[in-house]
DNA sequence: TGTACATCAGTGAACGCGCGTTCACTGATGTAC
DNA sequence: TGTACATCAGTGAACGCGCGTTCACTGATGTAC
């Protein structure tokens, strides 16, 4: 009645999830075959099936880790500058986005490589951005409240801003050649969106 | 002394890389087997290997064709307008760039998919794009001697307009939920571009 | 122009490798009495 | 507290499927004379 059993159980599932994080690193998702996992966990390879059905449902649990990650951390500061003609209120979503991406990149990137294969994790992955860009839809509105034409519909424009931040992100976490320290890649993204939002263009100044 | 041999071999290869690009289009690059690729044209198994040694091989000759057009395409224009603080000079990048994604989507998926799991495509991959980069770093030297201050240097800023344009431009082509005309979107990615690199901030007018 | 031989693109059945998945077994933990 | 049995996590060799790749064969095209 110790519950011996259990704990064990759950060590290893929880030795089978880091093996699967650490070697994806190294070589991929895609690449990563069961028995790799298992040997980098240091168990048989017949332990992985008392856990998981598959890679693909090792890959779901680690989703749903992150995506409860997630939750806590849009939760943690719930009343925001909801202005985005501000720039701090910019700077605030696009630092947490990096610090998200940066803890989270060896997930984040075996998603992206999992939806090139499956449908599912596509449809998952997008549902995982969806909510953040009604959310940035929003703060748009403000924009556009304050007089600043937008260039362009709310959520085409979030579209846009969701992928100049995801996508230099990517090359500054993943790619590392920007040369930039974090503070000055966050800097960089913050003020293209500013301006790009809400700046006036120079040919025609008002 | 007529040829036919040469002329039938030419004929199969090409009709392998069209069959090859229907089913990535249909299926994805990494789903698909050689033998999807040689029903699709119409040929034995064993006929894929007097063309291709390789799956790798044959988005490699699809590849070269890609590049081949892209020169083209470069050279169409050469001495376009220079000058990135007129709006004009922006837009022509912005609208070719999404001219040459519409016409290459199929390889340009596949390529992403086959860097995702081997790391040649990935540095070729990036070999595509670099000149660009240079190229548009180029143009951002003109609006920082116009007394525009960039977000940035040249090369993370021209990064950054990579991410937007490109980002955009797959949301906009492949997942195809902008729910815009490609007029629209050309405009609002120029737009965001334009003001992001020499517009001035609202907070802060000169 | 004709004949005999060589070459080559294409064929498709068969082979074999890699790897996911199974399963009989072990030893330890839990349960019943 | 002790004993007998049940259950369960973990093991690793073996099985078998899928698919890339080979290769003996065919028929047509090219070459030599």
């Amino acid at each position: 009645l110790t519950g011996v059993r259990k704990a064990r159980a759950a060590e290893t599932e929880t030795a089978l999830k880091a093996a699967a994080k650490k070697v994806f690193a190294e070589r991929g998702y895609l690449n990563t075959k069961i028995t790799d996992i298992t040997a980098a966990a240091g168990r048989a390879a017949g332990s992985f099936y008392n856990h998981f059905a598959s890679k693909e449902e090792l890959l779901s649990a680690l989703l749903s880790d992150l995506l409860a990650e997630v939750d806590d951390t849009v939760q943690a500061d719930p009343d925001h500058d909801p202005d985005f003609t501000h720039r701090a209120s910019i700077r605030y979503h696009v630092a947490a986005l990096f610090a998200f991406y940066r803890a989270n990149r060896t997930v984040m990137v075996a998603l992206q490589q999992a939806a090139m294969v499956d449908r599912t994790f596509a449809t998952r992955l997008a549902e995982l951005t969806k909510p953040d860009l009604g959310h940035m839809a929003e703060h748009l509105e403000y924009v556009r409240r304050a007089g600043h034409p937008l260039p362009g519909d709310p959520l085409p424009v979030a579209q846009a801003i969701s992928a100049l931040m995801w996508g230099f992100a990517h090359t500054y976490l993943v790619d590392g050649d920007t040369g930039l320290t974090e503070e000055k890649a966050v800097d960089l993204v913050t003020d293209f969106i500013h301006r790009g939002i809400a700046g006036r263009p120079p040919d025609q100044p008002t």
